[in-house]
DNA sequence: CTGAAAGCGCTTACAG
DNA sequence: CTGAAAGCGCTTACAG
């Protein structure tokens, strides 16, 4: 690869001036950045970012750090490629860590974005209150959270409302007739869960149905923990009628669980998914689900963070997107 | 963050000291070493990975690249998680791109890593002749090739045995009766989707069926083409009485269109999908479907490059890992 | 408008 | 075994 002082040896000037144009520096005169700007074309030249990145923390080639749950679940799926849609206009680079809900993990990309001296950070954080993060944002890293939020410090984040998503879904239930409705949650340290427990709550609540601990059931994120606990809900003495699973991975593995009991949807039992897939219509049945945004989220959090490098010290925002409840063929009115 | 100043000054040593016993030089003395160590635990010493990569390729702390066609593709995400997996274990870092089957797209990326410095370079190639990719081999940067290998140049690679695969498949469609078989494959330009066409063919040959081109669709290789290449072939007058579908979101969106028809799989039509999903046993049907290993293929590919680096002399190595017909539900015997 | 020089945080011959 | 110094490829005050 060629450097600058290539590009200034072909061009007769110092690398000064080269570096002053590639940087668009307008005292260059006009001439000047023709001929280097000739030179960079004739050479192939393209700044080495490491070195910029080095030097510099303002070049307007970035580096962003992306620290997601879990690769596997295709929600953080559309959100990395809302991410990199961004970036890749705005010629950033991104790095991306997929810390499969595991803390020591998350703790080491951390630690490895931080050496690579990123720009700035987008993650959705193992939980609410994690340290590693909230020390980023303390020492003025730029940083975005993305999905879930963090309760001890005051950070951008932009997320979906989660209680009103799972209100509605549970609500739709509720107007279907059914009363014993189970929950199969994520583990309760992550906000997200908190938060659509919450609006399972209210939907009960309103309809002056109990709340029945027992219905509810959090572990793992991830396919396994769906399964496993759809197999222990369909073993209940008293069958649920309805299941809320909550999320995209729990909701295929709870429909593994039931499809290998030979269960009938929705007749004999109702589901309703958090998060929403491009072939939800495909599943059998057509899966009734709560959708989320996750590209948008992806890109607005991208945007932000842009926002942000570009102005440290600008107002932390709190931007809530909506969910919509996608009515298809997975829950059915009983008497 | 701490410096390699810091820890000299705490430890009252060199910086070139300091350095010799982040790398682990043996010639350091074993109390110098001790006492070098117990300032960097004190200041929390986390060497510099972007001053480390600009000044020496050989360090231990390395930057990959990634570059895939599509994340939305499932397969792919397995890539990725092989890939990063490995990385993980090894301290690696890992860039990603994912080029959507844009050329311009991953040309950026591949200039992009190059400007970081990365120290070597997983990528699906867009097709088998790509300059940008060989430029890389040139110039000796490594690079390992993940489900498609290049046509001009050695290269590493590691991929499946697509034509096998796809002749598994097609093989079992015919012994079930089907002569009328689609194909909807990606573009031909994808080294992959050559390889499975020849599968296709040679396995109507070995049935002595008589090969029809105009039973073969190639588009894009995303869920819309799945899509609309189905609904053209719901349409034709002569209704072929299976399909085969070259990648997961060809699939996905060929399910979408054959359900939106109420036609019934597969009493009316049988489908055999060339990569396998963990929720396949829940589409409706459950999917009969080719299993390709990708999370062992990224990890695989990232084992090859690790060894490329530490040995850049090496002779290329050439990897076919093996498919998997997975029996379901999606097909069925005709007359 | 342009150049010489310092410096970002490291590694590595060279010398002792 | 250890240190002083050069240098990786850049950017940016400073001087003119």
């Amino acid at each position: 690869m060629s450097n600058l002082k290539a590009v200034a040896e072909h061009s007769k000037v110092s690398i000064a001036t080269v570096s002053r144009v590639i940087n668009n520096d307008p005292k260059v005169s006009r001439e000047t950045v023709l001929k280097v700007q000739a030179s960079i074309a004739a050479l192939e030249y393209k700044p080495n970012r490491v070195a910029q990145r080095l030097r510099s923390s303002n070049s307007k080639t970035k580096l962003l750090g992306l620290i997601i749950p879990d690769i596997q679940n295709p929600f953080f799926v559309d959100v990395v490629r809302g991410v990199e849609d961004y970036a890749y206009q705005n010629n950033f680079a991104v790095m991306i860590g997929n810390f499969g809900q595991d803390e020591k993990k998350e703790k080491l990309y951390l630690d490895i974005f931080q050496s690579e001296n990123i720009d700035g950070l987008i993650v959705a954080p193992i939980h609410g209150k994690d340290k590693g993060i909230e020390n980023l944002v303390k020492k003025n890293i730029p940083v975005v959270c993305i999905d879930r939020g963090l309760t001890e410090i005051d950070v951008d984040v932009v997320k979906v409302d989660n209680e009103l998503g799972a209100f509605n879904a549970i609500d739709h239930l509720l107007n279907m007739g059914h009363k014993r409705i189970a929950f199969i949650s994520g583990n309760f340290k992550i906000p997200t869960y908190i938060e659509r427990m919450s609006g399972y709550k209210k939907a009960l609540e309103k309809h002056g149905v109990p709340f029945d601990e027992s219905l509810v059931f959090a572990r793992n994120t991830d396919y396994k923990s769906g399964f496993e606990i759809a197999q222990k809900i369909l073993e209940l003495e008293q069958r649920p009628t309805a299941i809320f699973s909550g999320n995209n991975l729990l909701t295929l593995g709870a429909l593994e669980a039931i499809h290998a009991e030979n269960i009938k949807i929705p007749e004999e039992i109702s589901i309703i998914g958090f998060d929403d897939m491009p072939w939800s219509i495909s599943l059998n049945p057509p899966l009734t689900a709560v959708r989320q945004p996750g590209f948008d989220m992806g890109r607005k959090a991208a945007e932000m963070l842009y926002e942000r490098i570009a102005n440290p010290g600008k107002k932390k925002e709190n931007v809530i997107l909506k969910t919509e409840l996608m009515l298809r063929k997975s829950t059915t009115r009983i008497e």
